[in-house]
DNA sequence: ACAACGGTGCGTACGATGTACACAAGGCGA
DNA sequence: TCGCCTTGTGTACATCGTACGCACCGTTGT
């Protein structure tokens, strides 16, 4: 994205400090706004989420989530600047942390929630990791609220402040690389043909003609043909994350 | 994308098995090519990458590719059925395995080199995560190649298909998450006018008045304004990975 | 040597997209 | 009630992916 028509000309110093100031719309949002109100950020939000979970994220125009709308495309522009804000507000809008239930003195506990949450929101909405992906956030609200609870729930812990952040990144990185590949695998399954719960071996069983004509992966060919598991998504992601959680804790000493 | 001008009319019954035989680019690219070959896929994935690193995944387009090879638009459309399959052809072709330098036969050391491997390979070529996240793939040469040199590390120990694809998989989410998180985070520090290798703090530094003024978030503000260590990129890395390797390790009994 | 044929590259055209810009309209403070 | 600033509208343009039909050429069968 980014095709906005002036490009900035003569660039912009990319080293001094207070350049770019454009304030991201995570500081313009909470500013009261004047006359005549028939849309809002949340309303955008709202039918821009719906329209993607319906039709996918390429369905998300501006003109088609303006006709959603019932309103004029050009209207949302007044909201916001490009449509790369339109999906920042999306993707930090699908993530409302709603109420929690684990202990919060739990360091573990906690963790496991944050990751459990990760996962099943991108498999509710599947276009999440492209969204993130074309449009890199992080300082949004709601993953501030995540982060506010895990170190939370670091606090009785004698940690520094370094650490729990280290702790968080990683276990973040498992949950984000777990939850965008089995969407991506759901992905590819649908696009395939077989439902987006289907067995990923029917999709191992069509291509392994390719696969065996060339004997490249002679040990996965075998794999396949002695026959695996069908794969226990849940368990797996379960798996991977108590691993790390006990990986973690032993690093850490905690 | 998947915008396909004949959207296939009356459905394909989504259940039946040998629907959408449509043939994955990769069983097409080994076929022997007819007369006067001044494009190959070879050389279209080479400047389609080089495209990509030069000014952004945005700049690739169906045009601006032909050009850069001295071609006709619609000539790559021979090679290639989509722009999907191009972003197929880049994201596979980026991840040419070149030698390995780990000893094929300690798994940690192999399992280490392609995670660390992932994390270089997602740097040196930040689009790719987006790519990745917009063209679900697997089942790709190079993907495969990744999986048959685990494979083979993993071939001495005592452990059934199923959990050798499991500890694979659990490894694969954590590099993958942690990839594409540090292209995330150095796409944003980009976008806001500091460098690639700029220090994050600079970016809560400048987001902070928004993160204070709403005192949503505490913990966190206390531990930017107490003052963060710059952050150790590789150092971080390898600790989610160490921790992960124990972890799965200890739960395998290996 | 030559003809024909199938694979290769080209040019044009169309519908859709993001968004700049100038204008209309409608509610709030004076 | 008047003005004015904010919100919503309409039009216009560059660019995108790609369908379609034609031109070209290397290979192969005679």
């Amino acid at each position: 994205m980014a095709k906005t028509k002036s490009e900035c000309g003569p660039a912009a110093d990319s080293a001094a400090p207070d350049v770019q100031n454009t304030p991201t719309i995570w500081e313009r949002i909470d500013a009261p706004r004047g006359a005549r109100t028939t849309l809002s950020h949340e309303r955008i939000a709202e039918a821009a989420i719906a329209l993607a979970d319906a039709e996918g994220l390429d369905a998300v125009s501006m003109r088609k989530l303006a006709e959603s709308l019932g309103v004029a495309t050009m209207a949302l522009y007044r909201y916001v600047n490009s449509k790369d804000e339109l999906l920042e507000l999306m993707t930090d809008a699908v993530g409302t942390a709603s109420e929690l239930v684990a202990d919060p003195n739990d360091w573990r506990a906690v963790f496991r929630e944050a990751a459990r949450r990760r996962r099943e929101t991108a498999l509710a909405h599947p276009w999440l990791p492209a969204a993130q992906a074309q449009v890199p956030t992080s300082l949004t609200p709601n993953r501030n609220l995540a982060l506010e609870r895990m170190l939370a729930a670091l606090e009785p812990l004698p940690l520094t402040g370094d650490q729990k952040m280290q702790l968080i990144r990683a276990l973040d990185s498992y949950a984000r690389g777990a939850a965008d590949g089995e969407v991506n695998q759901r992905t590819m399954l649908e696009r395939r043909g077989y439902g987006a719960d289907g067995d990923v071996r029917l999709l191992l069983r069509s291509n392994m003609q390719w696969l065996l004509r060339s004997g490249r992966y002679p040990l996965f060919a075998k794999l396949v043909t002695d026959g695996l598991a069908p794969v226990d998504a849940v368990g797996e992601f379960e798996l991977g994350l108590e691993a790390m959680l006990d990986g973690l804790a032993a690093r850490f000493g905690i």
